[in-house]
DNA sequence: TGTACATCAGTGAACGCGCGTTCACTGATGTAC
DNA sequence: TGTACATCAGTGAACGCGCGTTCACTGATGTAC
């Protein structure tokens, strides 16, 4: 059957970054194997080799194709007004229990920060970026660190209702959140 | 050789408990051998079962040593004043580069909370119950939400600076964390 | 536009390796009389 | 207190398995004339 067109190549490498993208977050790297990525996007193992050096660069380059995917609505903001809500709505869909629920489909910082950050370069450079990036995006007034804080608060509390038995449990650890999350906008002290 | 006194297995038990926290918390739970684990204990492989019925079972008694090891100084204090100092000095070390560079003697929720999120539910639910217990910890005059919040700051505070490639950024992501912990401790909403 | 040929995307078997777990074995420990 | 014996902590070989990666192969694609 092979060989494939360069379109139907392209189209190979886009279904195996967004099965990596999804599969990552929801089971973390090491759980994730080339072969189950290969399967999800319709593909036999051998040919992944073809598309990426190694498991390590699939990791970084599905990582960033989470990111993309999660901010892309938000950077497309024009600026200001729109910005303004886009960031708020960011802020409580990321808060919710919906995100909690939704490994898959989340903040990739969220699922696979402590992953990366025990792995190879490749992957913990990625999500430094990903970490300035968002950060940028997040603070209001302040100075970037507060965009930096806000992030790290809401990285943290979703991993810790991740571990909750029950719904009730995980809500209580996201309206947490939230009241800390409007503290922090609302009290940040003034740069000097 | 064998057999050994039960004196003798008591100490293999601590040894393999003591090597495991250590190494679960550098090297996360899926990069943790059982063979490696025994080895840093002194042992061989082989006996490993004789004191656990699974590896997951050993995930879940050593995140609690490593829990019981970072809070027994804190827990210890008499009441009041003196657990007022120990929490202030809790958050101050936590907030630090020296604990973002020492993952094996660290939070064992900034290194283990997402992988046990994913794994079994003996992990899970050993990490659920040091989340309860820090964060009573933690709290100061607010409502048991507070010291949720603080928690999960601190934890993603951690995670993310433990993506940093040099330690001027890793600095600058903890003291973002340690504003926004002093906010969170002096400007929590009373309780209504 | 047609022909000849090199390229290479995808397949599926195979590689070496380390994993968690099991097992037969050892001999000192603990126990029963 | 001494003797006989069952127990079992620890050893190291072995198990089946899935991993990341390599490879010979296929035939449609892309290119050169």
């Amino acid at each position: 059957m092979p060989r494939m067109s360069e379109a139907e190549k392209r189209k190979s490498h886009k279904k195996i970054l967004e099965a990596a993208a999804r599969m990552l977050r929801a089971q973390g790297t090491e759980a994730t194997s080339v072969s189950d990525v290969m399967q999800a996007a319709g593909l036999t193992h051998g040919g992944f080799y073809r598309h990426f050096k190694s498991k390590d660069e699939l990791v970084a380059a599905a990582f960033r194709t989470a990111v993309d995917d999660v901010l892309n609505d938000m950077e497309a903001a024009p600026d200001d007004g729109a910005r303004t809500k886009a960031r708020r709505d960011y802020v409580e869909t990321y808060l919710s229990k919906a995100h909690v629920d939704n490994r898959a489909e989340g903040c990739p910082l969220a699922a696979l920060a402590s992953d990366l950050g025990r792995g190879e370069d490749g992957g913990r450079r990625e999500g430094l970026a990903a970490v300035d990036r968002v950060a940028e995006l997040l603070r209001t007034g302040g100075d970037s660190a507060q965009g930096t804080a806000l992030l790290a608060l809401m990285v943290g509390t979703v991993t810790l209702a991740r571990l909750a038995d029950t719904g009730t449990e995980a809500e209580s650890i996201v309206a947490a959140g939230r009241t800390a999350a409007d503290l922090l906008e609302k009290g940040w002290p003034a740069a000097r």
